[in-house]
RNA sequence: GGAGAGAUGGCUGAGUGGCCGAAAGCGAUCGCCUGCUAAGCGAUUGUACGCCCCUUAAAGGUGUACCGCGGGUUCAAAUCCCGCUCUCUCCGCCA
């Protein structure tokens, strides 16, 4: 969420940002909670203040056994009121709070203005699109006649967006989540973590999750636990309601975890194969960084992901997400999108975002300065290092071969017992 | 699942209705002392929000709230009552 002083102070900055995301938000109706919270707030407060010197004298006249009736019986008046304020200010702060929560973040100056996804801009691309001398194949002609993605079963098991992988598909899946792990460690300096896959709603609210994507969401029957969409949500909020110390910034963690998404509203899109799934797998980056060094960090969190690409040498762009086409909780958000010849196209594979203090605000994440001790928000940052079920699909469509048979890039065969290709 | 105990500031821990935003100790910061270190002495040491001051911010002043969370009783609640959450111990069950 935005700071409300700023948003208070700065209103007409803000209405234009939310214009460039192509955002229409009342902001006249929340000055005007805002304005009336104050002053009801301030009454309060006096009422409270007077309530308390009163109830000492009283104290004090017991105490010497005078008659104290009339301060009392004035004072029953007095907290009648207050809590007649303290009702109306609960609603004036529901109210603003619930408006505070469902305005997106604020974009960073450097993202570029747009109206969709087609306005995003490519900042860089990396390697050789294949050439093969047959027609690729797309990843789930090639996973069912190899049998080692089962679409049909999952659908058995489950329903549809489920998937049953098999021996050599089941084991690049686990593998994948080891390299990519190992390398994050090995050679980015990420900790690993491993999380619990269900949170509870605070958890939810704090990454932004909650209240406006619920629907996204699956959550437990009778519980107030949801599966978690992405490792970024329990993962960032290890450090929910924390001061942290400046001097253990930046912390870099990296997790696996699977996701669960509804998909709501995507219904008809991707329906075949493992692009989009219900249930998929995926290692997530997240950095706690000080405000001042926040955009380098997201630099060099992207080449991160990118660099799982490169290892397994899959060319991919990356683009710069323009005002139209960010996430509600991010400033600035690069996409990884891997090429994927089965496809003929580039597909996200990653999403690497800067949130600015939109989730340390809401999640109450703070860092005590080493000079002078204030107290001021982190900026945390997050990225998929990658999305596994995607890197699969890069994986068999980039590397099959005339005959069908897929060979494994190096880098994955020692996680795999040395196979070198995968044939019918 | 059953029975019991507990939750107070960075940490330990006192506090059963007003003198408590909270003793004491530890830690930390600053200063003094000392050839250095240690010891010793003194001071400071939570967060949030409103208002004043101010061009803004900071600093300063002032008010309010916060003793796990949410309600209630009372002129007045860390303290009494109710509900919830979490932690610990014992029993049961279990990968």
């Amino acid at each position: 969420m935005l700071d409300i002083k700023y948003l208070r102070q700065n209103i007409e900055i803000v209405r234009k940002k939310m214009d460039e995301r192509g955002q229409s938000i009342d902001f006249d109706r929340f000055l005007g909670l805002d304005a009336k919270k104050r002053d009801t707030l301030q009454l309060a407060e006096n009422l409270r203040n007077e309530r308390n010197s009163v109830s000492k004298e009283i104290g004090e006249l017991k105490k010497k056994k005078a008659d104290a009736s009339a301060l009392i019986e004035k004072m029953g008046n007095v907290s009648t009121k207050i809590k007649e304020y303290d009702e109306s200010l609960r609603v004036l702060e529901e109210e603003i709070n619930a408006f505070v929560m469902i305005v997106p973040n604020i974009q960073h100056e450097s993202v570029p203005q747009g109206k969709g996804s087609e306005d995003n801009t490519v900042v860089r691309s990396w390697g050789k699109k294949p050439s093969f001398s047959f027609e690729p194949k797309q990843h789930f002609e090639l996973g069912e006649s190899l049998n080692i993605l089962d679409f049909a079963r999952g659908a058995k098991i489950t329903g549809a967006r489920f998937t049953v992988y098999r021996g050599a598909g089941a084991a690049m899946e686990r593998a994948l989540i080891s390299f990519m792990l190992d390398l994050h460690v090995e050679k980015h300096g990420y900790t690993e973590v491993l999380t619990p896959f269900m949170v509870n709603a605070e958890s939810m609210t704090g990454t932004g999750q909650l209240p406006k994507f619920k629907e996204d969401l699956f959550k437990i029957e009778g519980m107030e636990y949801y599966l978690i969409p992405t490792a970024e949500v329990p993962v960032t909020n290890i450090y929910r309601d924390e001061i942290l110390e400046e001097d253990k910034l930046p912390i870099y963690l990296v997790a696996y975890s699977p996701c669960f998404r509804s998909e709501a509203g995507s219904y008809g899109k991707d329906t075949r194969g493992l692009i989009r799934q219900h249930q998929f797998n995926k290692v997530e980056m997240v950095k706690f960084s000080k405000p001042e060094t926040s955009y380098d960090e997201l630099e060099k969190l992207t080449a991160n992901a990118e660099d799982v690409l490169e290892k397994l040498g899959i060319a991919y762009r990356t683009v710069c997400l323009c005002t139209a086409d960010l996430g509600f909780s991010s400033a600035k958000t690069y996409d990884v999108e891997a090429w994927m010849p089965g496809q003929n196209t580039y597909r996200e594979i990653s999403s690497c975002s800067n949130f600015d203090d939109f989730q340390a605000r809401r999640a109450s994440i703070r860092f005590r300065r080493s000079d002078g001790g204030k107290v001021d928000f982190v900026h945390t940052l997050n990225g998929s290092g990658l999305a596994v079920g995607r890197t699969v699909v890069a994986i068999l469509e980039n590397y099959q071969q005339a005959d069908g048979s897929i060979i494994i890039p190096e880098v994955l065969r020692p996680y795999m017992r040395g196979l070198e290709r995968i044939t019918p």
